[in-house]
DNA sequence: TCTGGGGTCCTAGGACCC
DNA sequence: TCTGGGGTCCTAGGACCC
């Protein structure tokens, strides 16, 4: 399957996806700062989850809380999160990809998935899939091309906004040898940091570094993986096996702590009425809990417990609530609360949502 | 009145077993 | 006496991504 020298790998990305689709429905927003996060509203708890690139010009970015957000952007056109409306817009992107001939599609979020094809002219099919997503969705993309997984998804960084950018084993060293590790899929800021503290601080410098000082570094298995992204290496092949969630999870940040232990149990009850209705239906049983509580001012703890493998609602809301009545501090205010199952992997299932990791 | 929500994977240390 | 070694499971924490 691999080796092929025409099997290439793009990564379709779409630009300002979320502020995007809202423009597409309300033409009226076209060009003017829109910042989407949260309720939409900016006295609120919560944090901007994307920016038209009008707003990015003000120092506005994903992650940042909505409320200096509004500060920066005093015009900004500030929207509420409307998930239903990205993921319809998702699925017809999506479908547009896997119709392309020969095309092999792996979603990696909303926004961006990998297509592999087999071609003697790949930026041709970049720009015949562009033009297909703009035709059918109305949406702007940049797309990577890459020998590898890495290299693509890298390479889409330099086509924004709209373009097409490649990046292979023969320009990998000149175009990003220079750079700073943390341009890299999978570097933030803590291992950049650590990596400076060994000199590293550069792409070229990562690409050589020596094994064992990366090792001791991050361990066995992730020392060697960071040389190797350092030098775009990695996997080749896009996999469309349909990926299967090894749990499902529900938290919520309270617009005030939360004081009286009768306010904890009706949001865990909450909480685990969500988590065990995406678990019903996937029709596997739940085999661990964690619980995750935020104390004030931004203290987060996390307890896992293992459980007996169960498909009973009560029994396992039970477990729920008696590991809470376990682990939660009496007499701290608590910020967010936060649910999550774990279900039993199925034989052959392709684990890993971001294969960044051991996939590579 | 800073700091969301839903995911994945890795590491490390202790328990436990042979 | 003075402390095996390997493997696996479990839990807490850390890091990263979209």
């Amino acid at each position: 399957m691999s080796g092929s020298p025409d099997l290439w790998v793009l990564h379709v990305d779409l630009d300002q996806f979320i502020a995007a689709v809202e423009v597409l429905r309300r033409p009226e927003l076209a060009g003017r700062p829109v910042i989407v996060g949260g309720r939409g509203d900016p006295t609120e708890r919560a944090v901007v989850s994307t920016a038209s690139y009008e707003a990015r010009e003000f120092g506005v970015g994903s992650g940042m809380p909505l409320r200096i957000a509004a500060r920066k952007v005093p015009d900004a056109v500030i929207l509420p999160v409307d998930a239903e409306a990205y993921a319809a817009a998702s699925a017809e992107v999506m479908a547009t990809l896997r119709a392309h001939p020969g095309a092999t599609v792996q979603v990696l979020g909303w926004d961006e998935a990998f297509v592999g094809l087999d071609s003697d002219d790949p930026e041709r099919d970049a720009r015949e899939l562009q033009a297909a997503v703009l035709a059918r969705t109305g949406l702007h993309c940049s797309v990577g091309i890459g020998d590898t997984l890495v290299r693509a998804k890298v390479a889409t960084g330099f086509g924004k906004p709209a373009g097409v950018f490649r990046l292979t084993a023969d320009n990998w060293a000149a175009v990003m040898g220079d750079r700073s590790v943390i341009e890299l899929w999978g570097v933030g800021s803590k291992v950049a940091r650590r990596l400076a503290v060994h000199g590293i601080r550069t792409v070229g410098e990562l690409a050589a570094a020596d094994e064992a000082v990366l090792a001791g570094e991050f361990g066995p298995r992730m020392g060697p993986w960071y040389g190797q992204l350092g030098r775009g290496e990695g996997a080749r092949v896009v996999d469309d096996t349909p990926w299967v969630a090894r749990g499902h999870s529900r938290e919520t940040t309270f617009q005030r702590d939360l004081e009286d232990p009768a306010d904890v149990e009706s949001a865990l009850r909450e909480l685990a009425a969500r988590v065990l209705d995406d678990v019903a239906a996937e029709g596997r049983p739940v085999i661990g809990l964690t619980l995750k509580v935020r104390y004030a001012p931004f203290v987060t703890k996390t307890y896992q417990r293992r459980i007996p493998a169960s498909s009973d609602r009560d029994d396992v809301t039970a477990r729920m609530l008696q590991l809470a009545e376990d682990r939660i501090e009496p007499g701290r205010a608590i910020r967010l609360l936060g649910l999550r199952a774990e279900m039993p992997m199925p034989d052959g299932a392709r684990e890993g949502h971001t294969p960044t990791r051991s996939g590579w």
